[in-house]
DNA sequence: CTATTTTTGGACTGAATAGTCCGTATTTAT
DNA sequence: ATAAATACGGACTATTCAGTCCAAAAATAG
């Protein structure tokens, strides 16, 4: 037993701020490395994308990499993580107005979202390695209530119950728009699809 | 210059079964082995998925594999290719009925496609490779504009214009499915979901 | 300054990758 | 039978892959 896997268990306790006793500080800021990592898995998928080119693109030397991340998986939950907490929480401030608009804002956000033709990182990561990775369907499932649960609620504020199936429909809609977009179909073409149908569904 | 690529030029002249001169015949099925490698694709993906992996699962060798596909690259095209002929004349088929058995049968055949939790190889595809392979791109764009004609020939048959935006609706609506259902939502959650969409939809 | 702890660069490893090549077997045409 | 043409098995190559390791640098605590 020579060492194994130290950077793991050094990563996997929480925030790795927390630093209090002697040692060398990282010198890189770790919400900015997720998010070149983010880029570029975003742009390439998972698979497609290989160690040199995130450390590349985090401006990470291999050893730092891995004993922040521990793997190449590793960054990609963490990655993947901080996605969702910022994309659910713009998602929640848009859903905090009046009903139509709140539908109609987050319909667009999720069809439109900030990665352009990329589309959404975690719906790309669902269809890619969800049925294998069970860390990733779980994270896809959670955000994917979430976003239903706004809708629910912004259906049908007191009884969010009720609008179950339309909310769970709406984020269907939103998501498979993606899949459009990414073909190549036209974005006004989807955004008229997309007015259509929410003023049909959100009555 | 030696010899490159005679197997690229043999494949690319459309049916390999045009034979007539001399020369051994190919010991197995095309389509038997286009499906072999369907399978694989359709389960790991195309980045995840070797070409040992491929030869193995179709049971040829490595030079007959090349000599018949050319690359990875080439016998996915022909994969897909064909999954997308067979999955539209199936919708096609379901097309044909009344308009809102139609509609109806043409939504559950796309949310819950032959791959059962693997979802639409065709949309996996897209989602992983399209941005980057303008050939995919291609091929996608085709299948969903055949999808979308179809529900709208089924909502309109004598103007279907007029329902192109309801129909790509019900495209989108469709695919999003596939997404939910990877990440794990119950099945039976989904169809209620769809069905209710359907009935406001589909007037 | 000294001891201690951590980061960092970069070389290294063994396995896996896509694709090539060649000798041989197998079939058809004459 | 013989020649021409094709398919096949499997070894081979050069590259890339994810992950490991170590020595040196750097920063803090006392």
């Amino acid at each position: 037993m020579t060492r194994e896997h130290t950077h793991t268990i050094a990563s996997a306790k929480g925030s790795p701020k927390a630093h209090a006793g002697p040692g060398r500080p990282r010198c890189y800021d770790e919400a900015e490395v997720l998010d070149k990592a983010l880029q570029v898995f975003w742009r390439q998928g998972y698979e497609a994308t290989s160690v040199d080119d995130l450390t590349a693109a985090m401006g990470l030397s291999r050893s730092s990499f891995y004993s922040a991340f521990g793997s190449k998986h590793g960054v990609l939950i963490a990655v993947l993580k901080s996605y969702s907490d910022a994309a659910l929480q713009a998602l929640e401030h848009l859903a905090e107005g009046p009903r139509d608009q709140a539908v109609k804002a987050m319909l667009d956000a999720l069809s439109d979202p900030a990665g352009g033709p990329r589309g959404c990182m975690l719906v790309n990561c669902i269809t890619e390695l969800a049925p294998q990775h069970e860390e990733v369907a779980e994270l896809g499932r959670h955000h994917l209530k979430r976003i239903e649960d706004l809708f629910s609620r912004a259906l049908s504020p007191d009884n969010p119950d009720a609008a179950r199936d339309k909310a769970r429909a709406l984020a269907a809609l939103a998501i498979g728009t993606l899949t459009l977009r990414k073909s190549g179909v036209p974005p006004e073409s989807i955004s008229t699809a997309l007015e259509a149908a929410r003023t049909i569904l959100a009555t």
